[in-house]
DNA sequence: GGCAAGAATAGGACTAAGTCTCATTTCTGG
DNA sequence: CCAGAAATGAGACTTAGTCCTATTCTTGCC
């Protein structure tokens, strides 16, 4: 299975405070107790610019920075993603995955090679006006959008 | 895996072919036999008006026009989509959706309310033209688009 | 620092969506 | 109608994701 977001470099900082510092800010605001497990995720999670599978994680941890449990592993992303801190995306391979919100100026997009499982990221200031503005007219209060783009990368076309 | 170049698209007729009917035509083209369970999927599926998934219309089958295996729904469904009669559609419930690919006039997108799961059609022909715009300047030869967009719904917002 | 309360985590059984294999049935051209 | 090929059914199997419980860790307090 191709791991797409592995390799990447880490993702600029953007401003003051770097993804991980807030996400660890708003989880403290909303726990009791913090724990290295949690902290884990977190951080490898800021380390990547794209999206990575639960499993990814797993993995990458275990050969990392800490082993941490696999249930313990969805339970932080679905609070993770309760606190609006990442977005679980579905790119059609029955695997949820899940990356930073990081805001503006990370917000992007993906491709996907339907041959080879490629992932990657892609942004469009066009599209996302033409989104902005679609979400008002539409029954539901917008609180995120995903748009996915299938088809044949370059190397997969020839 | 889909390659979706790689197999010839047939022309779409002048009016009046439901989907149904062009479904049943590229099937028998790029096919020796035909059988009951194909034919029963596809109708079941150009009965509907959103996307169905594989275990709905398992269910559905059962207890109607005739009981089609598991197996062979999924098979069914890859092969609809491979040419392109049917789009996948992953809106973020572990669960994969399957719905006709109708051309233009029947193209729309996803809202999702991820409180109580519901799924509605949108269309935006002005989206459209954004997406088609991006389409075309991004690293992969785009087969299909799917926009999703998450929130609450009417009911479940008061 | 030590302690108790309760939160966080690990471990592993369990569920459910989806896949695979192979035997059986059905279709088709001749 | 027959033979060969394609389609289908049945169910074991794989894998993503969930659930439960015992254990470990964190924190506020002394």
């Amino acid at each position: 299975m191709a791991r797409p977001g592995a390799r990447l470099a880490a993702m600029p900082r953007a401003g003051t405070e770097s993804w991980s510092e807030r996400a660890q800010r708003v989880l403290a605001e909303s726990h009791r107790h913090s724990g290295g497990a949690r902290r884990a995720v977190v951080e490898l999670l800021d380390s990547q610019s794209c999206a990575l599978s639960a499993l990814e994680i797993e993995d990458a941890l275990r050969t990392g920075r800490r082993r941490v449990a696999r249930a313990s592993i969805y339970r932080i992303l679905d609070e993770l993603e309760r606190l609006e801190l990442v977005q679980k995306v579905e790119v059609g391979q029955a695997m949820a995955r899940y990356e930073p919100l990081r805001g503006e100026n990370g917000h992007h997009h993906h491709l996907v090679c339907d041959s080879c499982g490629a992932v990657m990221p892609f942004t469009d200031p066009e599209l996302e006006r033409a989104i902005k503005k679609t979400s008002r007219r539409v029954p539901i209060d917008v609180a995120v959008h995903e748009i996915v783009l299938h088809g044949a990368c370059a190397d997969c076309r020839q």
